[in-house]
DNA sequence: TTTATATGTAATCATTTAGTTACACAACTG
DNA sequence: CAGTTGTGTAACTAAATGATTACATATAAA
């Protein structure tokens, strides 16, 4: 089994509690209650979140608080990051034959 | 079956094409060559990126040429980027409190 | 035209994933 | 103490995933 960041992000639900938690930090109760899927399985996500790091869990009485660490999104960042300009090159060039095009048209009228 | 971005790069195999292929497009056969397991199974591979806009395949003659298309990366750098400055907070905040330490030290020298 | 090469795809399979319900248990509350 | 609440987890299930082998087809080469 597979257990890494990007694994974890690859499914929108765990996203979803990713964005919730870094807004506040929330019991496992609180957190279920935002979506439309039992408890359980909310817990079982949370847990693959503890696993690679990115949410811990904190008991607190019989609550336990979750909160992220996004520091351990990073791995995920600079792999996708790392072809950053290469994106951005290609942006600038369409920009560029969008500009040529629209001198063009201005020449023309 | 989800086909986005996320789900594409969640597969280490499918992390590795797109880095080989942003070195040099290659046909089929040589991304295969470039992996221990069956070329059908890299067809699926690229099958799947190609369903999800990152690699783009191109017949000449009867070998199929990849190549990335990093612009479709985005949606993923935008997520993961967004939290960006709250890991930047963390590691300053952990080197500030490495030169607090650092400091203490030294006064006690 | 025959043969070889490059590739896609169908059929199949084992494993993983994401969800469910039912239950256990610890910790608050009255 | 008895009941309620918050949470984890086991058992189960359907669907998705990632791989394989076997076969089909198009194109190049002999």
């Amino acid at each position: 089994m597979r257990r890494d960041v990007f694994q974890a992000i690859a499914d929108p639900v765990r996203r979803e509690i990713i964005d919730i938690l870094s807004e506040s930090e929330l019991s496992v109760n609180e957190v279920a209650e935002r979506f439309e899927i039992s408890r359980p399985a909310i817990s079982k996500h949370l847990k693959i979140l503890d696993e690679c790091g990115i949410v811990s869990i904190a008991k607190r009485g019989r609550e336990r608080f979750c909160y992220v660490n996004h520091q351990n999104l990073i791995p995920a960042f600079l792999w996708v990051e790392k072809y950053h300009k290469q994106w951005e090159k290609r942006i600038n060039s369409f920009e560029e034959y969008v500009n040529q095009l629209r001198n063009k048209k201005d020449r023309n009228e």
